[in-house]
Parts: C-alpha cells; structure tokens; sequence
DNA sequence: GCCAACGTTGGC
DNA sequence: GCCAACGTTGGC
C-alpha cells in the first residue's frame, strides 16, 4: 500500500529523516492512525513525507516502511511528552512503525498546489486534513509522483 | 495567533 | 448512548 505521513519540520524534517537510517514513527495518538500502522503498513511500503504546520506546508520527500507496527514504547514513559498511563507493556494502547529515507523532492509540492489537480479532490489530505498517518490510493500516487517537483 | 474542524472525555 | 465541553491539529 501507499501512504502519506506528517511531521512538522521544525520537530522533525525530511532531513532529519535522511540523517538516520532508522526512524521509529512514534508518538501518534490517533486511533485510526494507529490502525493503519498497527494492522496496514507492511515492509516496503512507501509513503510521501507531508512536512505540516510549515509555510508553505505540502510533499516533501519519500520514506519506506522498514520495520511492521510494534508497541510504541514512548506511551510507557512518564518522562516522555507522549507518555499515556492508558498503555502499558501488557496491553500497549499505541504503535509505531520504522521508516527510512528514500528520497527528497527537488522543490515542495505545496498544499496549495495538490488542491489544483482535480483528480486529488478525493485525497485523504484534502478531505480529513487532521489525520497524520493516511493511506494513498495508487492512482493518486501515480498523480503525484509525475509532478515535476521530483526531478 | 486565530479559529474551524474534528477527536476525546466525562457527566448524566 | 447522547452530547456539551474541552483539547488538538493545522491552514492561514
């Protein structure tokens, strides 16, 4: 499957991304976000990395799925800012996946310019602009991957 | 910084 | 199980 992933860049960018070769997607606290990444993502799908609360915000660059849904273990941790006293080793509450880096685009694909292709009006993005961890369908990822943006 | 959209919580 | 209050996301 294909899939689109936020992060505000100045938490943390797609450079920040190609800096390691492992990254833990953690801290999501959204349900349907965690479904898709506890029971969907497998090894090997990919996904545009969405840089948001930017200016502009939009596609930024790929990443790949390396490691399959796992207990986030952040949620355990009351030091940690997204400690949840809801999950616990027993019955973790929350899930994460690994990524990697697989490319950056040439310039952004600005929001503003997705919402001018009319065949993306049915995009997750554009509908359910809150949800952070999002399937793509192939046809949109097909769309977007031909932007010039990449080259 | 504002605020609309939307997800979550908790009283009843 | 409803729904008001509240919190968060994220574009602008």
């Amino acid at each position: 499957m294909y899939w689109l992933m936020k992060s505000e860049p100045n938490v943390f960018s797609i450079e920040d991304l190609r800096k390691y070769t492992l990254t833990p997607w953690d801290g999501v606290r959204n349900y349907q976000a965690r479904n898709y990444m506890r029971d969907q993502m497998k090894i090997g799908d990919l996904a545009f990395f969405y840089h948001s609360n930017a200016n502009p915000s939009g596609i930024t660059g790929i990443a790949k799925v390396i490691r399959e849904g796992y207990p986030d273990h952040t949620a355990f941790d009351p030091e940690n800012v997204h400690y949840d006293p809801k999950s616990d080793l027993k019955k973790p509450a929350w899930f994460m996946v690994d990524v990697e880096f697989v490319k950056v685009a040439r310039s952004l694909i600005t929001l503003e310019r997705l919402k001018k292709i009319p065949e993306l009006k049915d995009m997750l993005l554009l509908r359910h602009g809150r949800l952070s961890v999002q399937p793509v369908t192939l046809q949109q990822w097909q769309i977007i991957l031909k932007l010039p943006e990449w080259e």
